[in-house]
DNA sequence: TTAGGGTTAG
């Protein structure tokens, strides 16, 4: 029977791509003791090491089914968000402020209102203001020169350093971190910035950035100096734990540090911890937090709400999420327009549009306005659909309110066009937000590069990248994931392989998404030679946490160059199928070696290159390779095909119970390859009983009634399973004495889910099963994507003496025989 | 000193 719970020895977590920790214990077990000290808890522990504390199994369990789909990281921070400060500035500074901003921001203008002001202007107070918001607006140069002028007249150390502590902070939130530390350096030479407000503002200086190694040195020789942190000090250090890569394991011991120190955490502390698990994908963790809060009696505001959600979204417990959000305005916090986006995003990223609309009015009608955010968001979901009228019209409202669309506007249209191949609108849109004055990111940079690659407009792709150099901007692991993948479904596995060691030479770690990116090419590519020389080449390339290699050209350049050559290596088909697997084993290998633990996605992916490879030998023989890796996912795989059913449906149902936890999406993935490479292979009757399973579970929605079946978010083998099985459903019901409805409908859309848009894979699929068992439907005169019948027609057929024979599977092997007597999941269909 | 934009499966 199914398990609520995994089974002991089973380590099946939630952590981001590039975190290999597993968690032990997520539950805060201080919960139920209410008089521990603050110094006696600590925060849900995580350890680096892979060995379980308790019994190990026969196999290893190191695959991560993390239902994270994606990552945050400080790139997507929107630098600059004007801080609310309770001023203590005279009327003479906003004077000189409105001035300075009247005038165009022109530097000489600075100093002439500058040197007017001076005799009105008091001490550190207004000229903080004044830098502030100037910094505020953007404008760090006059932020700077406003310092400098500042600090030129000012005599005091102790103001002097007040300043710095804000010029700092300024330029931090600015997203100017190495100007922020050069203001630091001058003013601890200069005798004024040895201070606590100094260093705490470098650290967060840092943590916006993203620099989480810099923060913790800056605290390190802040120590080291003989300050003694203080609870801004530490916030803004956990703080960088999360900006800079979400790690929870860091943040914790952080945190530690700060309660041996005898620092009380605050909201704060703990908004910036969730912050940090909502990153990490550590949901369970995040809860915890929250509920130690409640615990502790520390108020929750609207940032511990929002970031709970966004943790809730992101590990795709949507449902939670809504609920979390319904109960916050009994605890007088009210949901924002921030709640309201992270809420539409997450229902978007799970696939729920409509109620991701619903929100935006929710949000209308509650009287919520909204902000460049919202506007974005919204856009991005119409963008990401392809429905363009729609996102250029909330494009239009954004501006009919005074929003100028920003860069992250035209991020969301390019690649929404590039995603549907629209590459001249891509083109078109980059000059248009250029001619707008946008300054193109690294997000603007990685969307029109992958598109250009996916359009095999190479050169297009070169001038994009050359550009995106001469910016000064660096690539990041999801860049090189994001082209790493566009030249895979391309079938260019080779020059993937070379920009994956261009990435680490280039210092950057690759993740799982990159991999597993890597691994979905197989069984499509176009050559495997040289991916699996690279693989075991780079063996001396593994990354090590610091700089690598220097780089002395360009390989990405190289790699373009020669694509729009089109040059690349080809294999023979008949060598394809045995260097594929030895391949996706060596990759697995690979990700061992780095730490990188394989996810459910590696999972389907393995599964998905099993159902392209035609050798049932290879196959089996890969996935009892994989069985030394993690017996738990391989083993239930290997069993199923092989057909051993006895141990291996107990070890199923444990893992189905594994993947219940995740979003609906990534569950249906899942299954779907599950089944697909089961059916695949001939294990019909197996297919079928994973695919019933899945139903039970909910993994698709509405998946059928008597008189319909949608299949249309299924594989080809999962529908074919399910189809089946509702035809043997509604077989019983005929043979009971019921009457079937007027009108039978099996949906299979028309492949806008597949890989290829209006591909139509499944539909194609689904009539030649309905043509092979002869089952009497047609497609619909109104829709394509749909097979109609009368209920007499199929009551008919179903009372054929031949049809029963036809509907049920059978599997080519089951070794050994099936005891469905022991399992009540497994009992025959009903007839 | 704390919250909402980019990568994999489908």
């Amino acid at each position: 029977m199914a398990s609520s719970t995994p089974p002991g020895h089973c380590t099946l977590t939630a952590a981001k791509p590039y975190q290999n920790h597993h968690l032990h214990h997520p539950h805060n077990r201080h919960l139920h003791h209410p008089t521990s000290s603050h110094q006696s808890w600590r925060p849900p522990q995580v350890s680096l090491n892979n060995q379980a504390s308790h019994a190990r199994p026969a196999f290893p369990c190191l695959s991560d089914f993390s239902g994270r789909r994606s990552t945050r990281c400080v790139s997507k921070m929107h630098f600059g968000r004007p801080r609310s400060t309770t001023s203590r500035h005279s009327a003479a500074a906003e004077e000189a402020l409105q001035l300075a901003l009247s005038c165009g921001g022109e530097v000489s203008n600075i100093d002439d209102i500058l040197v007017d002001f001076q005799p009105k202007l008091r001490a550190s107070d207004d000229y903080t203001f004044l830098l502030r918001e100037l910094g505020n607006r953007g404008d760090w140069v006059n932020a700077m020169r406003c310092f400098e002028f500042a600090i030129s007249i000012e005599k005091r150390r102790n103001e002097k350093g007040k300043l710095a502590s804000s010029m700092i902070s300024t330029l931090g939130r600015l997203g100017k971190a190495d100007l922020a530390k050069r203001v630091f350096d001058v003013a601890v030479n200069e005798g004024y910035g040895n201070t606590v407000y100094a260093y705490s503002a470098l650290i967060s200086a840092y943590a916006k950035s993203g620099y989480c190694d810099e923060a913790i040195l800056v605290f390190r020789s802040m120590k080291d100096s003989g300050l003694k942190p203080n609870l801004v000090t530490y916030n803004a250090l956990i703080d960088a734990c999360g900006k800079g890569g979400a790690d929870y394991k860091r943040a914790s011991e952080i945190f530690n540090d700060m309660l041996e120190n005898g620092v009380l955490p605050d909201r704060i502390t703990y908004n910036s911890l969730l912050a940090v698990c909502s990153g990490a994908g550590l949901w369970e963790v995040a809860r915890s937090l929250f509920d130690e809060m409640v615990h502790r009696r520390i108020d929750q505001d609207i940032y511990t709400y929002n970031t709970l959600l966004d943790a809730a979204c992101s590990g795709g417990h949507i449902d939670v999420a809504f609920e979390i959000m319904a109960t916050m305005a009994a605890k007088s916090v009210f949901p924002n327009e921030v709640t309201y986006s992270t809420m539409i995003r997450g229902c978007a990223k799970a696939g729920k549009m409509d109620q991701a609309l619903n929100l935006f009015n929710e949000m209308k009608l509650a009287g919520i306005k909204l902000d460049r955010v919202s506007y974005n968001t919204l856009l991005a979901i119409y963008a990401s659909l392809g429905r363009f009228d729609e996102a250029f019209a909330v494009g239009k409202e954004m501006e009919s309110i005074g929003i100028k669309k920003d860069v992250v506007t035209y991020n969301s249209l390019l690649d929404g066009f590039g995603k549907q191949g629209m590459y001249d609108k891509v083109k078109e849109l980059f000059v248009e937000m250029k001619r707008g004055n946008l300054c193109p990111n690294l997000l603007t940079y990685s969307a029109l590069i992958s598109s250009y690659c996916k359009g095999g407009l190479y050169k297009e792709a070169t001038e994009a990248y050359t550009e995106f150099k001469r910016q000064g901007l660096k690539a990041d692991v999801v860049f090189y994931s994001n082209l790493i993948d566009a030249l895979c479904k391309k079938g260019l596995v080779e020059s993937c392989a070379l920009l994956l060691d261009e990435m680490m030479r280039d210092g950057i770690q690759p993740n799982v998404v990159t991999y597993n990116s890597i691994i979905n090419a197989f069984g499509q590519s176009e050559t495997v030679d040289y991916v699996e020389a690279q693989i075991e080449s780079s063996n001396s390339l593994t990354y090590t946490g610091g700089k690598m290699v220097v780089k002395e050209d360009d390989r990405i350049i190289e790699v373009f160059k020669q694509l729009a050559c089109g040059k690349s290596g080809n294999v023979k088909q008949d060598q394809r199928t045995r260097k594929d697997f030895r391949c996706v084993l060596g990759i697995f290998r690979k990700m061992h070696e780095m730490k990188i633990k394989p996810n459910v996605v590696t999972f389907s992916a393995i599964l998905n290159a099993c159902s392209r490879c035609n050798s049932f030998e290879e196959a089996s023989l890969l996935l009892e390779e994989l069985r030394l890796f993690d017996n738990q996912v391989y083993g239930v795989a290997y069993g199923l095909l092989m057909g051993h059913n006895e141990h291996t449906w107990s070890q199923a149902l444990s893992l189905f119970d594994e993947v219940k936890r995740m979003d609906s999406s990534t569950a249906s993935a899942f299954y779907n390859a599950l089944t697909d490479m089961l059916w695949h292979f001939g294990q019909k009757r197996g297919a079928q009983l994973v695919v019933l399973e899945g139903k039970r579970r909910e993994v698709w929605e509405n998946t059928w009634t008597k008189s319909c079946i949608d299949l249309h978010l299924m594989s080809s083998g999962a529908a074919r399973a399910m189809v089946h099985a509702w035809l043997l459903n509604i077989r019983s019901t005929v043979f009971e004495g019921h009457e079937l409805p007027k009108l039978l409908s099996i949906l299979t859309g028309w492949g806008k889910h597949s890989k290829v848009v209006g591909d139509g894979a499944l539909k194609r699929a689904i009539e030649a099963l309905l043509v092979s068992i002869g089952a009497p439907f047609e497609v619909a005169k109104c829709n394509i994507g749909r097979f109609v019948s009368t209920g007499a027609v199929v009551t008919a057929w179903l009372r054929e003496s031949g049809t029963l024979k036809v509907l049920v599977l059978e599997d080519d092997r089951t070794l050994p025989r099936a005891r469905f007597d022991l399992l009540p999941n497994l009992q025959p269909l009903p007839l």
